[in-house]
This record gives structure tokens, C-alpha cells and sequence, in this order.
DNA sequence: TCCGTTCTGGATCGATCAATCTAGACACAG
DNA sequence: CTGTGTCTAGATTGATCGATCCAGAACGGA
């Protein structure tokens, strides 16, 4: 059992790295197999309705893998506002290291295919859902009401999904670093108003 | 020289309008030209470096486009914030009207091929530009000072790219309704340090 | 009118796509 | 040992991809 689990996971791995450079559309199932060095006929042992049930799988474990990220990063600090921040720059960091190619999968997958597979579709929102979840729940440890913290959440999270696009057209963390101070100085001003009773 | 220059029109909107519901790598040539209801030969007649080169000119006519949509927000209010408030609702009513098929072209050609063609990579990031240089227009005409303009511009330009690509994930306006509420909020707090000089 | 350029309309190509199928390797149960 | 189900390995299929090629229609200037 330990070898077939293991090609599974390398599979879905390897696509969701995939689908972040080139998209749902621009990766060949060939390509996946040759990245995840795992044999042509498993893809369809493990996955049997084919590619969009790979990209299905994708988007959940990057869905659960980064929402963990989320998570941590309000470890970072006891301002949530700045603990944000880092997360937009550290996200500049990682860009600037893969010379702009490692985006997010969830994004590409949803500009390519969610208008045309509705599974699909519901994966990615999943996957935005964790990852807004796990903002919220980093606003509610800092006493948020919870209203305000669900549309904080939102904003935090599309301003990142933005700022990673257009880091990526530019070839510089600009959008990155301006994003994230603006959207640190709105989670602050926000957070004035809490009853901080961590 | 009527009907050439139209062809070749017709087939730069055509793929711009699919590039938005299903990406770069998703949409085929063909299918550009039966969208056109153009010949298949006036494709390579008019872009013989092929689908490459239609990519570009799609992402340019897209960018002089909706660039000029940015100027005209600013007419909408006399405060840059409401203004830019009102382009996220009437986005989000675009996305609603269409089932969240109608996306931004620009987004999803950059996240498909910018990492794999820097022609194209190119041709997206002066659309990007462009409209931030509408939106830095827009901020100046308010007597922004330029660096303030710059940043604020770029993130309102993220916040908006990403707020779209959640809520066609989401399948709802929720997204664009939070963060259009919070850009608008970070635009007039800053224009109130603005000497407004109209 | 005639000629040359521009554009159209498809046939066609090799490559690649997702997907199917089968044969055998392997682990484990009896 | 034998039998059974899981996983591997790759050949193969039909469809579709982007791209090439060419014959001829349509147009415009001489």
C-alpha cells in the first residue's frame, strides 16, 4: 500500500506544480506522468474519469495545503495586519525565486475551466472557501465580528489572487509589496475597532 | 479595404471574447474562427506567426479597450474612491449577467503562457499598465502626489483582477461587492491628504 | 481591359491530445 | 503452492491541435 498511495499523491503534486506555471488547458496528461515519474497507465488506475478528476484532486490539495500556510502566518505576529502582510511578501519571495512562474493553481484552473466544467468549478471554490475560512478564523482569534471578519476575509484574499497575476505579467513584486501594505493599513484600521480579548 | 481590416478585427475580438470564458490554451483556432465566422486562411493571412502573434493583438486591442473604460470611471464621481467603487459593482453585474463566463482576458492569457512566452508576457503587462496608468490619471486629476498615485493604482488594479477571479470561482458578486467596499475606503482616505486643486 | 495584390476557402500535414485496452508484475491470503 | 486483487507499463486509438500550402475569388490601379 505505501507504493500506490505514493503515485497517487505524486500525480496530483505534480499537476497542481503544473497547473500553476501553464494552467489546467496548457498541461498534458503526458506531461503530469513524466513530471510525477510515475507510469502512463496509473493516471487513469488512480483517476478513472480522467483530467478533470485529477484537476478535482489538485484543487483540494492545494486547497487544504495552503489554507494551512494561511493558518500559520498569523503566527507571525499579533497584529493581524502585519502578519498579512508577510504573507503577501513572502509570496514575493517565492515569484522572484521561480522567476515568476510558481502562481496559483486554484487561479489558473478557475480562469481556464470553471465556465466549462462545473466540478471543476466547485473544487476551486472549495479551495478559496479553505483559505477564506482560515483568514477568518485569524480575525476571530483577534475578537473580529464576525460579518466584518468574512468581508475582511474576502478582500484579503482576492487582493492577493490580483497581486499574484499581475506580479507575475510584470516580472515584479511591486504589485505584491503595494498590495500588501494597503491591504495591511485596512486590516489594521480594522482591527482598532476589536475587543482584542486573545 | 473595407472587409480585410473587419476580418482581421473580428477575429482579434473573437479571441479575446473566448480568451475571457476559457483562457489562452483552452481556446482553439478554429473555434476563433467560427466565432468570427471568419475563413480559416484569413487567420494565417493576417497573423502568420499564428496563434502566438493573435494572442498579442488580442491583449493589445483588450488593453487600449478597457483602459478607456478606467478614464471614464473617474467621470462618474467627483470622489476617485466612489468612482472606482462603482467599477467593481458594474463589474460584478457584467459577471452576473453572464453566468461568471465573462472574466478578464488579460488575467487568464497570463496565467496560461506568460511563463512559457515572454512575447506574450510582454503584451499583458502593457495592457496591465495601461489601465494603471488610467486609474494614476485618475488619482492625479485629484492632485495625488505621483508615488502615492502609482502604488495606490497598482493596487487597486490587483484587488480588482483577483475580486474577479474569486467570484467566478464563487459563482457570486460577494467578492467584488467586499472588496470594492475596502479599495473605496483605502482610495478616500488617501485622497483626503490630497490637495484637491481641480 | 488586363495585371498584380490582397484576401478567401479549404484540403492537408505531422504532432499531440485525452482516453482505452491489454498484458504482466507484484503483494498478500488461503 | 495457488489464486485474487492492485498497480505498473506502454501500445494504440480517434479526435483535435496549430500550422502549411495552394487554388482561385475579389479588388484596385494602369
Amino acid at each position: 500500500m505505501g507504493k500506490p498511495v505514493d503515485t497517487r499523491l505524486r500525480l496530483i503534486r505534480a499537476a497542481e506544480q503544473l497547473f500553476r506555471v501553464q494552467g489546467f488547458s496548457g498541461t498534458g496528461l503526458k506531461q503530469v506522468t513524466a513530471e510525477a515519474k510515475a507510469p502512463w497507465g496509473s493516471l487513469y488506475h488512480f483517476f478513472p474519469a480522467g483530467k478533470a478528476e485529477l484537476g478535482v484532486e489538485a484543487a483540494r490539495w492545494a486547497g487544504a495545503y495552503y489554507a494551512e500556510g494561511w493558518r500559520r502566518s498569523f503566527g507571525w505576529s499579533d497584529a493581524p495586519g502585519e502578519a498579512i502582510e508577510q504573507v503577501f511578501l513572502m509570496e514575493a519571495k517565492i515569484l522572484e525565486g521561480s522567476d515568476y512562474r510558481n502562481g496559483c493553481p486554484i487561479a489558473s484552473t478557475t480562469l481556464d475551466i470553471a465556465s466549462l466544467d462545473e466540478n471543476l468549478r466547485l473544487a476551486c471554490n472549495e479551495a478559496f472557501d479553505l483559505w477564506r475560512a482560515a483568514i477568518v478564523a485569524g480575525f476571530d482569534a483577534h475578537g473580529a465580528p464576525g460579518e466584518e471578519a468574512e468581508a475582511l476575509a474576502a478582500f484579503v484574499l482576492s487582493a492577493m489572487e490580483g497581486a499574484i497575476t499581475v506580479a507575475r505579467a510584470a516580472k515584479s513584486p511591486e504589485a505584491l509589496v503595494h498590495t500588501g501594505r494597503y491591504v495591511r493599513e485596512a486590516v489594521d484600521r480594522a482591527a482598532q475597532t476589536w475587543d482584542d480579548s486573545r
